[in-house]
DNA sequence: CTTGCATTTTACCGGTCGGTCAACTAGCAT
DNA sequence: ATGCTAGTTGACCGACCGGTAAAATGCAAG
């Protein structure tokens, strides 16, 4: 209730970059507390358990994202498409410094800790599920301005959005296997060109 | 050498559903042990370690990928991009009778391993790597032979190939987040939209 | 029958895992 | 001053981790 209770923001500030550098399983609370400076004791008082942590650096990271370039990304001043563009520029200039700085691509927390997690926990998975579907309706909100503005044709813009975070997702779990970020370069820009249509009567 | 070393093959066959449906860092030697009814010695003694364990296991995955539905699906009497809809099919027709087995959309082996250990096994990354790049090839080659055949507008087939490797394993991570192949099938058919033109003189 | 090798058994290693507990400290309100 | 509470400490728990070593088997070739 003090200054923000240091602690607690320590051991997450720990905890961070080690859970998107390595895996859930593969960080220990021992580390964590250890690397924060924080007793094991003082750890538990803040969090009952390791889940409560995650969740915790989930959170952190979706508020990191969405008032970091992804806000940025989806200014409603560009023009629709235009905003993807700037997305996937920014995932891609994202990956890279974090590549220059750590010495590998790291990719997408939320995305790791998707096929790490999701058959174990189906808290995690709901939680990391809310965070995809935020990201989705992102996507739709904006390919329905194109589709109104008529800078694209008609589509189904609920499902081509999920194709684009799907498409999105799964550069990165590429570029991640070649340790690359040029990959999400190349192949980033063709996430424009995916259309699912309206079905429909 | 006698009856194919009855051991090492139930080692792998306990191995390989576990490390499917859990993590690499979630299943431990000792439960493979006991469910394949060996000794930890006895598996030191066909597994210098862990890591040899989860390439043989991936070796296994690749080849029942390779021999099974894809060896159908990239059947060179079907048309190019029907092969294409055809490996989509099965894939989602894959994944739904593992959750009705299992409970649970397991995704894919290699999308899986592959954002849990690439930061921290380069062996490992550079075998899935592997695994990635002999898939883009098979849509690639897939890719020229519509361009020949006049099926689809001439492109660059090489990155072509990658998005869509890039797109499936992405369909595949989101619908695993929401537990439902059925994502599969709302999504997979984008990924002949996909393209990526040739750039150069 | 014996040698030699592949395989298996059993016991064991140090270390780490997530989590618990009781004692203690500090600050604040009554 | 007292009591309450949030926070902290450090020792401890049983279970499990990946991996090792040595002795005991089984079996086949000489």
């Amino acid at each position: 209730m003090n200054i923000a209770s240091d602690t607690r923001s320590r051991i997450i500030a720990a905890a961070k970059p080690r859970f998107h550098a390595r895996s859930y399983a593969n960080v220990g609370i021992q580390e964590i507390c250890e690397s924060a400076g924080v007793q094991k004791g003082s750890f538990y008082h803040f969090f009952p358990s390791k889940r409560d942590l995650i969740m915790a650096v989930i959170d952190e990271f979706a508020d990191d994202w969405a008032n970091g370039f992804v806000a940025e990304a989806f200014d409603p001043a560009l023009p629709p498409m235009e905003r993807i563009d700037y997305l996937i520029d920014a995932a891609y200039f994202w990956q890279k410094s974090i590549k220059q700085v750590h010495g590998r691509m790291l990719g997408c927390i939320f995305g790791n800790l998707t096929l790490e997690v999701s058959t174990q926990d189906d808290i995690l998975r709901a939680k990391l599920l809310a965070i995809f579907t935020r990201a989705k309706t992102r996507f739709k909100d904006t390919l329905e301005q194109a589709v109104a503005g008529g800078f694209i044709a008609p589509l189904d813009t609920s499902l081509t959005a999920e194709a684009m975070l799907a498409y999105l997702e799964g550069v990165i779990l590429l570029a991640k296997s070649q340790n690359d970020p040029e990959l999400l370069y190349r192949l980033g820009p063709a996430i424009k060109t995916l259309r699912i249509e309206k079905t429909g009567t």
